[in-house]
DNA sequence: TTTT
DNA sequence: TTTT
């Protein structure tokens, strides 16, 4: 992967949304993650301080899509590793636009969630190759159509898993 | 910092170019940093892999950013921690664009760049303070003068280093 | 902290145990996490993949050994980051002998755990001081007398925070 | 492989002596690297910080475990990933001993070393495949026979690459 | 046992 | 848009 560098992007925090799931043409699972992480600010005058969120977009492939689709949900806590990945793209008036992304190697279920977790937290890790079975459940799988089914207005598109910089086929005008 | 959450980039990367340091009115150094790292990205029809760059827009506050002004220069090899940051700001349409930086808060040192290093590679931890004497140059620090002195064109801002998501004092419409 | 190089460990795991809180004759309050993480080890035979638990001896000090103390016990999920530190200490029969440990500095709290926590989660940042307050229980801390109280059996000894390889004052033989 | 739990060292550091590499009797090359991080002490009473070696036992396999062999020696630096595994043997009076070592999945090569590297950088990831060509040296390879003959007195062992568990193969007595 |  |  990486030549003599790392980039690496490590997140613990809260889905704001369902998971975004939908096939590329080559039927690979993309899905998208929006995560919330909070920190605390700078005291204010008053000696408090505000609490700050940040907003990460992330980007799923492949089984690990398929596992976020099943088992996260609005709320759900999740670990998260990946590489940051910024793309560009043109807008409507064709200036150059910039969007960052963590692309997800590796996910964590932590608890939360509506529709399950019950605040245990089982896991399993995603990527290459979960193996095992799953025992129990996290979130209870709300549906367990084909991706295709759930996002039946999405035109297939090609997006090869190991693609890390190929966006071609992203539908979003303004993706973040 | 955080609360219940975790928000962590780990990046060894190149600099694209020399730090930008500037002064922000409270007098803290501010630092900007390109840097590069290389991916191989996925096989072409001929089987072979084309490498991928991604750049990440750093910045760094205080001691840190001090630092990588006398050490670092176009070509350095750095690693950096720290975590992601999306800020919000207009462009001259008034439409609402979006920046993704790294706000670091650990450096190390570990080679190339213009001027020294020949390869050791020294390090010094920044952020919550160095401690202890610098024996011997990494990178020769090209200039010692303060950073007002080395962007005398920049207006005073007000940029406090805790702050988490105050940018106005970001005189570039198009920071990336 | 580090002179180009680095030394980091990011746990998620869950407490096998209360934490073992005491204070060093500084009065600086030292806390041990025994932290379990699991994987699902090689396919035996069967094609079944069984799960492994890695034990990982964690030692806190200060705010964040307080913090711990409060709000973790034992099944409490946990994230910590620290470094690896190698101890050698000499056994009874005058053997040297050597116990890792992962001295931690940034801790966030999960969820689980016994008496409070019900799966939410509230972090809270150990040690460069966490600020603000603390609304609501993870775990309603179970006792509020001072670590010294807790384990009066102890006898003061002397761990400054800072240090980084002064173990004199472990009393166990066998630390792990 | 994890189970809803994180287990995950960095380490960028210099290795004290040559790679010592031997092959486990499935054929797979096992890789044991030395290598030290260091940082600086608490303040002394003169106000001077000694700096503290911190040495850590990795160990990689495979294809990580040969480019290893080829690339890395004595000084080198290098960036490794990988988590923390301890096991348990029995010393010779029987008694129960514990080593902790890093079980290495990610490398990445930085420079130094002896015969080779110039300072430069070429990094290569280990692992899952590294694809590609190795265009110019980091370390001259110094020997290209295979592990076997590097180490004729190792009598054939059996070491999956995947197991993380099983050190029944390791010969040696007392491993750190 | 490394390195700056 | 999350959560405590």
């Amino acid at each position: 992967m990486a030549k003599g560098t790392v980039n690496k992007v490590i997140i613990l925090g809260r889905l704001g949304q369902d998971p975004e799931v939908r096939a590329a043409a080559s039927g690979t699972t993309v899905a998208n993650l929006n995560v919330a992480t909070n920190e605390l600010g700078p005291k204010d005058p008053s000696g408090m301080r505000q609490e700050n969120t940040e907003w990460h977009r992330c980007v799923l492939f492949g089984r690990t899509a398929e596992l976020a689709q099943q088992y996260l949900s609005k709320g759900s806590l999740v670990y998260l590793e990946g590489r940051l990945q910024t793309r560009k793209w043109q807008d409507q008036n064709g200036n150059d636009r910039y969007s960052t992304e963590i692309v997800v190697n590796e996910m964590q279920f932590v608890g939360g969630g509506q529709g399950g977790g019950q605040g245990g937290g089982q896991g399993m890790s995603g990527g290459q190759g979960m193996g095992g079975q799953q025992g129990g459940g996290f979130n209870q799988p709300q549906q367990q159509q084909p991706a295709q089914q759930r996002q039946p207005q999405q035109q297939p598109q090609a997006q090869p898993q190991q693609s890390t910089n190929n966006f071609d086929d992203f539908d979003d005008d303004i993706p973040f």
